[in-house]
DNA sequence: GATCAGGCTCTAA
DNA sequence: ATTAGAGCCTGAT
């Protein structure tokens, strides 16, 4: 089940457009697991460097960036990566009305 | 197995 | 706008 689950957040994060950002709700929910968003964070936790994922795309439900308690280096990395994709992140808060993906 | 902690979310105060 | 509590699920001890 675990693998089946990864693999489906995985495709679903790829399917993530440039520019625009999801949560971790929202990835489980397309995944088709609709009360696994804690996982989404802990897989992101475990895969990490050695995926291509657009992790960085990937904030809580209100629009701001979870990493921040957790790990200030990995923070900066996704504001940094978010910027270059044209969001604009204030702080460590995205605004969702504009950014978040809707499929 | 039982327990604990975690890149979450929702609702209520 | 912020904070607190309860729910839900999984991985690691």
């Amino acid at each position: 089940m675990s693998v089946e689950l990864g693999g489906m957040m995985m495709n679903i994060i790829q399917q993530i457009p440039k520019g625009q950002v999801a949560t971790y709700g929202q990835i489980a929910k397309l995944a088709g697991f609709p009360r696994h968003a804690r996982y989404v964070g802990t897989l992101l936790k475990n895969m990490d460097a050695e995926s291509e994922l657009p992790w960085h795309r990937v904030i809580n439900s209100q629009g701001k960036i979870s990493l921040s308690k957790l790990d200030d280096h990995g923070m900066n990395l996704q504001i940094a990566k978010l910027r270059e994709e044209g969001v604009v992140v204030n702080g460590d808060k995205i605004d969702l009305k504009i950014y978040l993906w809707r499929p």
